[in-house]
DNA sequence: GACATCACG
DNA sequence: GACGTACGTGATGTCC
C-alpha cells in the first residue's frame, strides 16, 4: 500500500457510476444472450463498450491519474432507516439483467480498473465520499455520471462529465440545471422531492419554485424558520405543514461525504490491464468483436471463440466440475454464516434447501438449513438436530453439539432472504418458502429449479430432484432413505448425525444451484421465460399462502356421516353375502367377479388384462338393470368410498393447531399446467350424486363469514370455439346460448324450442368427446350406443363443424413434426410418445388434441390466481381453493358482493392483455355457509 | 408395489 | 382389417 505516490497536488480522480453505465448499456442494447448457452449478456456486452471507449479516451494532459468504478450494493441503505419508503416504487432490475450485475464488476476487474461497492451505502455516497478526500487532498475530481444527485459535490476542482454527451459539468452547469449552486442544490431538492426516489419533498412545489425560494431566503433552514413571511398563502401553508417532511428529504438527498472507506486514494492508482486476465474475460463472455479489436490494441493474439459451441441441452459434459461431498462444510457460528450471507450480497443469488422432521409444512420443525453460491462450494448449518443415540434406543430431546441458535442463524438470514436483490433459489419453492414463513421469514424474490423444468419439459419426465440431478448433472443424490431408512424404523432428519447431515443437505443445495444455472439459459432459448415467470414462479407465494390459511371443516359433520354410511355398509354386506350364499370380501372386485361370472354365471363378463374378472361400475349398472346383486355392490362401494376415502380420510387431516384442512398443491403434477392437489385431494370432493355432495356440507365457512365459490362456465368449449375458430360456436357463446342445445339443434336439425333433453344430452357428450380427442368407440360406450351410430354423430358433427375437424389435424401434425404442443400462452406440452406406431397411437394423439385445450384453461385461471391477492387485498376475503375452472374464497358476510364483483372480474378478464379471445368468458358465483351451497 | 376402482374437472 | 381407446388427476383397498 505504501508503494503508492501520495494522491495530491496534480492528481485527477475519475469515478465512475457503474450502476448508470450499466442501465445504460442494458436498455442502447437489443437481449443479446451468449451464444454457447444463451446467458443475458447485452448488458454487460454495452459496459465493456463503454469502459473501453472510456480507457481509449484517456489520454493526454488531462487523463487520469486515479480511477474507480462505484457500484450500489444490493438491498437496502441507511436511507431506508431514515425512511422506509425511500426508493420503494422503483419497481426491480429486469429478469434478464440481474444475473449480469455480478458480470459487470468482474468486467470491471479484467480492466484492471478498482471495483468498489459497500453495504448499506449508496454508489453516491462513496463516490461524495472520494470526491471530497480528493478535492481536499489538493487534487481533482471528475465524476463521470449524469445523476443530478451528484451534482451537490461539484465546484472547487470537482466536475462532472456526462460520457454520453460528451459534456462537462461545471458550477455554472448546475445553476443551470437547478438555479442554484452546488452547495444549495440539497435546498432545493429537499423542497422539489424527487418521484423517482420516492423523496416526498413539499406537495405542489418543483425545482423552479424551490430555486427561487432558497435564493430569496439564502438557504432551507432560512426558509424554513421564515415561512410565515412568504406572500403566496398556498405556499406559505406548505411549507408549514411539511416541514418535517421536507427536513427528512434533505436528509435523504444528501450525501454522505464522510465514510469511512477500506482503502485509500492512492489504491486506485490507474493501472494497464493484464492482457491474460482482459482476455479471458472477453472470450468467456464470446464478445467477438471486442475481443478482437482489444486484442490488436493490446499487440496479443485474441483467443479463440468456438463459432457454435454444441448445444448443451441433455447429459452434462464429462469435463465438469465433479460432485465431492466431503468439500461440503458445516456452519456452526455467526461468524461463518455471515460469511456465506457476504457471499450471496456479492454474487446476488444463493440456493437454500431446508431440513425438516417431516413433510407436512404446517406441522413439521426446522432442522437445518444448506446454502450454495459457486458450484462445488456448498455448507449446511444444522439448528436442531438432537445428541446421537449411541446406546440409548429412543435417543435424545437434547441437543447435539455443534449448532448455533436456530434464532441466531435466522436473524443473520432473515434480511438476506428477504433482500429483494438476491434471488434465493430453491428445487421445489413452495415447500421451504412456507416453513420459513412459519419461523417469521417471507422469502424473495425466488427461482425454483423444479419450475423451470417443468416450464422447459412438461410432458418429458418428472421434475423431482433426483430426476433433474440424473438427468442434467449425470449425478444420482445421496438417497434421503439411505439416512433415515423406511417404513416403520425410519428415523426424522433431526436424528441423522451431523456428518451425513452436512453431506446429504449441503449436496441438495449443491445440486439446485448447478440446476439453476444450467436451466436459466435454457429458458430463453426453449422460449418459456414467460411462461416460467408470469405462469409459473408468481404462483409459488399464492399457493403457499392459500395452503397455509387452509379451509375449515366441520369434524362433527363428517364423523356423523362416517357412523351412517357404516351402519347402511353393514346391511348391504349382509344382504350381499345372504344372496351369495356365502360370506366373501365385498371389497375385492376378484371375488365379486367370481360370484357374478362364474357362481351366478351371468352373461357379458369381461376380464382384466391380468386374467381377474373386470367389475367396474358401468358393468355393474348394466347388470343391475336384471339382478339385485351387482346393484347391491354398487350401493356398498359408493358408501365405502365416500367412507373411506372423504368422511374418515379427511378428518385425519384437519390440522390440530388451526383446525383446518391444509391441502397442497402440486404445480408440476399434470402435464398441462393443471395442478393436482394432494394430501389431502380437495380436487375431487364428491357432487354429482346426492349422497356424496352432502360431503361438501362438512367444508364451512368460520362464524361471520360465508364461502363463495366463483366457476368458469365452459371454458374449455369456449377455448375450443376460439382455438378452432368456429364461427357458429363463437357467436352462440357471444349470444350466451346454451351450447349443447344449440350443437343438437345443429346436428340434428331440431329447433331450440323443441329440444329434447335426451338429444341435448347426445350433444353435450359429442361436445365433451371433442375436447378429449373424440373416437368412436369412446363416445359409444359414453353414450351406451352401437358404434356405428357414435360415428354417424362424429361424421355429422365435423360436417357442421368443419373448423372442429382442421383443428384436430393440424394440431396432431403439429405434435408430430415439434414433439411438442402449446396453449395460446405459450405453456409447451411436450408429446415424446405422438410417433409411436401400434395401439398406443391413439392415445397421444388423443393427449395432444386436448392438452391445448385444458392447458389453456389452465394457464387462465393462473393469470387470475396471480392478480387475486392484489385485487382483493383491502377486501375481508381469503382465496381458500382451486378446482381446475373454480375458485373459492372465504369472506366476511358483509363483503361477499363486492368480493364476487372483483373476484369475478379478475376471473373474465384474466386472459387480457396477452390474449383477447373470440368468445366472452362467462363466471358463474354461488354464495353459501358450506361449499354445499356456494357450489 | 402393481392393479382395479372411483371421486373430481 | 384388427387393434382397443374418450382427456387430466389422487386415494383407497386388495393381493402378491
Amino acid at each position: 500500500m505504501g508503494e503508492q505516490a501520495k494522491f495530491g497536488k496534480g492528481c485527477h480522480l475519475h469515478l465512475i457510476d457503474g450502476s448508470a453505465f450499466i442501465f445504460r448499456a442494458y436498455h442502447a442494447l437489443p437481449p443479446l444472450t451468449r451464444k454457447s448457452d444463451g446467458l443475458p449478456i447485452g448488458a454487460v456486452a454495452g459496459f465493456c463498450n463503454m469502459l473501453h471507449r472510456y480507457v481509449e479516451g484517456n489520454t493526454g494532459p488531462d487523463a487520469p491519474t486515479h480511477v474507480a468504478v462505484i457500484f450500489d450494493h444490493s438491498g437496502k441503505s441507511f436511507r431506508n432507516d431514515l425512511y422506509d419508503q425511500y426508493k420503494a416504487n422503483r419497481p426491480p432490475a429486469p429478469e434478464d439483467l440481474r444475473p449480469q450485475f455480478p458480470l459487470t464488476r468482474d468486467a470491471t476487474r479484467a480492466f484492471n480498473i478498482a471495483c468498489k461497492e459497500i453495504e448499506g451505502f449508496e454508489a453516491d455516497d462513496i463516490i461524495a465520499t472520494l470526491a471530497c478526500q480528493a478535492r481536499d487532498a489538493g487534487g481533482r475530481c471528475t465524476i463521470i455520471s449524469s445523476d443530478k444527485d451528484l451534482m451537490q459535490l461539484v465546484g472547487d476542482g470537482v466536475e462532472m462529465l456526462d460520457a454520453m454527451k460528451n459534456k462537462r459539468i461545471d458550477s455554472d452547469g448546475v445553476v443551470e440545471k437547478f438555479g442554484v449552486g452546488p452547495d444549495r442544490v440539497v435546498d432545493v431538492q429537499a423542497l422539489a422531492g424527487d418521484s423517482v426516489d420516492n423523496v416526498p419533498g413539499a406537495p405542489g412545489i418543483g425545482v423552479k419554485t424551490a430555486a427561487l425560494l432558497i435564493n430569496e431566503y439564502g438557504d432551507l433552514t432560512s426558509l424554513l424558520d421564515r415561512a410565515e413571511e412568504i406572500k403566496q398563502p398556498k405556499r406559505r401553508q406548505t411549507l408549514i405543514d411539511n416541514r418535517a417532511q421536507i427536513e427528512l428529504s434533505r436528509q435523504l438527498v444528501q450525501l454522505d461525504c464522510e465514510m469511512e472507506l477500506d482503502f485509500s486514494l492512492e489504491s486506485l492508482e490507474v493501472q494497464d490491464p493484464d492482457p491474460e486476465t482482459l482476455m479471458h474475460f472477453l472470450a468467456d463472455m464470446e464478445f467477438r468483436t471486442l475481443t478482437k479489436r482489444i486484442a490488436e490494441q493490446l499487440g496479443v493474439e485474441a483467443p479463440v471463440i468456438a463459432e457454435a459451441a454444441p448445444a448443451k441441452t441433455e447429459a452434462a459434459a464429462p469435463d465438469e466440475l465433479p460432485f465431492d461431498v466431503d468439500s461440503y462444510t458445516c456452519v456452526s457460528d455467526a461468524a461463518a454464516l455471515n460469511e456465506w450471507v457476504a457471499k450471496a450480497h456479492k454474487r446476488g443469488w444463493i440456493a437454500v434447501d431446508t431440513e425438516t422432521t417431516g413433510l407436512n409444512e404446517m406441522q413439521v420443525d426446522l432442522v437445518g438449513i444448506s446454502l450454495c453460491v459457486e458450484a462445488g462450494e456448498a455448507c449446511y448449518i444444522p439448528l436442531t438436530h438432537k445428541k446421537g443415540a449411541s446406546d440409548d434406543l429412543f435417543g435424545s430431546d437434547d441437543l447435539a453439539e455443534g449448532q448455533m441458535g436456530l434464532n441466531e442463524a435466522l436473524d443473520i438470514l432473515k434480511p438476506m432472504l428477504e433482500d429483494p436483490a438476491i434471488i434465493k433459489i430453491f428445487q421445489n419453492a413452495k415447500y421451504d418458502c412456507k416453513i420459513f414463513k412459519r419461523y417469521g421469514v417471507s422469502v424473495a424474490p425466488i427461482d425454483d429449479t423444479m419450475l423451470m423444468s417443468y416450464a422447459m419439459n412438461a410432458g418429458e419426465h418428472n421434475h423431482g430432484m433426483d430426476v433433474l440431478s440424473e438427468r442434467y448433472l449425470s449425478h444420482n443424490p445421496i438417497s434421503i432413505k439411505t439416512l433415515l431408512g423406511t417404513g416403520k424404523s425410519a428415523i426424522t432428519f433431526d436424528k441423522v448425525p451431523l456428518e451425513d447431515a452436512v453431506k446429504y443437505a449441503a449436496e441438495d443445495a449443491d445440486i439446485t444451484l448447478r440446476l439453476w444455472q444450467k436451466f436459466k439459459p435454457q429458458l430463453h432459448q426453449k422460449q418459456v421465460t414467460t411462461v416460467y415467470e408470469t405462469l409459473e414462479r408468481p404462483l409459488v407465494p399464492v399457493l403457499s399462502e392459500m395452503e397455509m390459511h387452509g379451509v375449515l371443516v366441520d369434524r362433527d359433520t363428517l364423523s356423523r356421516m362416517s357412523n351412517s354410511f357404516a351402519q347402511k355398509m353393514a346391511g348391504f354386506e349382509a344382504e350381499l353375502h345372504e344372496m351369495a350364499g356365502k360370506p366373501f370380501n365385498v371389497q375385492s372386485p376378484a371375488q365379486v367377479g367370481q360370484i357374478l361370472f362364474e357362481d351366478m354365471a351371468l352373461e357379458g363378463g369381461k376380464k382384466t388384462k391380468t386374467g381377474q374378472w373386470s367389475t367396474p361400475a358401468d358393468v355393474l349398472e348394466d347388470l343391475a338393470a336384471t339382478h339385485d346383486f351387482p346393484a347391491r355392490v354398487l350401493d356398498y362401494r359408493q358408501l365405502q368410498k365416500l367412507k373411506s376415502t372423504y368422511t374418515d380420510a379427511l378428518q385425519d387431516h384437519i390440522d390440530p393447531d388451526t383446525g383446518r384442512v391444509h391441502t397442497s398443491y402440486s404445480q408440476t403434477g399434470a402435464n398441462t399446467g393443471r395442478f393436482s392437489s394432494n394430501d389431502p385431494n380437495l380436487q375431487n370432493i364428491p357432487v354429482r350424486t346426492e349422497e356424496g355432495r352432502r360431503i361438501r356440507e362438512a367444508f364451512v365457512a368460520a362464524e361471520g363469514n360465508k364461502l363463495i365459490s366463483l366457476d368458469y362456465s365452459q371454458i374449455e368449449l369456449r377455448i375450443l370455439a376460439h382455438i378452432a375458430g368456429i364461427d357458429t360456436l363463437k357467436q352462440a357463446f357471444r349470444d350466451g346460448h346454451d351450447i349443447h342445445a344449440m350443437t343438437a339443434s345443429e346436428m340434428f336439425d331440431v329447433p331450440l324450442d323443441q329440444m329434447t333433453p335426451d338429444v341435448r344430452r347426445q350433444a353435450k357428450a359429442i361436445n365433451f368427446g371433442v375436447i378429449y380427442g373424440i373416437s368412436a368407440f369412446g363416445l359409444a360406450r359414453n353414450l351406451r350406443i352401437p358404434r356405428g351410430e357414435a360415428q354417424d354423430f362424429i361424421n355429422r358433427y365435423f360436417e357442421r363443424f368443419p373448423g372442429i375437424r382442421t383443428y384436430m389435424d393440424d394440431t396432431k401434425a403439429f405434435a408430430k413434426e415439434n414433439l411438442y404442443v402449446q396453449t395460446l400462452f405459450g405453456r409447451k406440452i411436450h408429446m415424446p410418445q405422438i410417433n409411436a406406431k401400434g395401439p398406443h397411437a391413439g392415445f397421444a394423439q388423443r393427449a395432444a388434441i386436448n392438452a391445448p385445450i385444458q392447458g389453456t384453461a389452465a394457464d387462465i385461471i393462473r393469470r387470475a390466481m396471480v392478480r387475486m391477492p392484489e385485487a382483493i387485498k383491502d377486501l375481508p376475503a381469503k382465496m381458500l381453493l382451486q378446482v381446475h375452472d373454480e375458485l373459492i374464497f372465504e369472506v366476511s358476510e358483509d363483503a361477499v358482493e363486492d368480493t364476487i364483483s372483483v373476484a369475478r372480474d379478475i376471473m373474465q378478464g384474466a386472459a387480457e392483455p396477452a390474449i383477447k379471445l373470440d368468445v366472452p368468458l362467462v363466471v358463474d358465483a354461488g354464495i353459501g355457509d358450506n361449499w354445499a351451497e356456494a357450489h
